[in-house]
DNA sequence: TTGTTAAATAGTAATTATTCCTAAACAGGA
DNA sequence: TCCTGTTTAGGAATAATTACTATTTAACAA
């Protein structure tokens, strides 16, 4: 545990939340990890220390936090939720064939100005850029072919990389 | 139906597909709508012209034209899939109190640079941005309040609004 | 036009992720 | 220490999707 005990108690008073060895080993998990793990991945991190545990508490605990603001909820396929406890700004690049996640953080991306086009009266509170492709080992592993059950998103066609300064 | 029959054959065709009544009926609904609905609003919106088809054949369906290109999967929550035929590049507008989805389509967002800090040997093939918010009717309603089930992003800080051409 | 055949359809059952419900345990404040 | 509302654990329920399978049918060839 790299990170302090009562700095986590603390996060958990300043949203109310009672501080438990369960809640407590979940979160500071989902602190240390960098891959954006499942309910079902954070359980079996945690469940050595609480034989006892069940994965109920891990959706719960998931729940509070997320309603708390504590951490955020990534949806990469339909399939399963993933979470993040990173709150700071960042963005996702997307392996088509793992399906692995992994933080992208270059601050141009998080001064994209307002789309056009857009209802008036919306009003955006945050935005985020999902990059797909594949990873260096799935490229060498699948000879480039994409081999998942997921969508394969295709949105906007990057033409040998993504290319150009904006504006 | 705006979109001639034959197109749709022949799109079908170029990629090895039957071209049966049901399937094209559901890409046709999926070519009209502008809503990304699920497989069970697809099936609600095709099923009165075939009383006996069933929910399998929607699912059936969109995966094959999602293997073939011809559709996108689009994952807003992870409750649900969400498809989408328009293939030109576009980005999403989500809202968090509705859940509804509109296209952006703004040509800056297309030529966003290669992110800094990704590992050398990931090899994007496409990218998309969500801005998430409240729409004009749900910031009424609910008094900017966000009553849903679903995740929250904020995965960026945007200061009252986007801001700031890039670079 | 008529067979032939592989793909598509429809129906049912199974699976998976998640939520609901409830009683017991327990953290935090009085 | 005691109380009270939150949290936990367990089992059951739900919802979306996939799997299985027999029947139907589009597309191609004779």
């Amino acid at each position: 545990m790299e990170i302090p005990f009562n700095d986590i108690k603390q996060k958990f008073q300043g949203c109310g939340l009672k501080t438990t060895p369960q809640r407590t080993a979940i979160y500071d998990a989902l602190l240390r990890s960098t891959t954006h793990p499942t309910a079902e991945e954070l359980f079996a991190e945690v469940a050595p220390q609480f034989p006892m545990m069940s994965l109920n508490t891990v959706y719960y605990t998931l729940g509070a936090l997320r309603t708390s603001g504590l951490i955020h909820e990534v949806n990469i396929g339909h399939t399963r939720a993933r979470f993040d406890a990173n709150l700071s700004p960042h963005h996702h690049l997307i392996c088509l064939g793992c399906q692995s996640i992994v933080d992208v953080i270059d601050p141009r991306l998080n001064r994209l100005t307002s789309p056009a086009g857009i209802p008036k009266d919306f009003e955006i509170t945050s935005y985020q850029v999902a990059f797909r492709g594949l990873c260096g080992s799935c490229r060498r592993h699948t000879g480039r072919s994409i081999n998942h059950s997921s969508p394969g998103l295709h949105p906007t066609t990057v033409k040998g990389g993504l290319h150009g300064k904006s504006s």
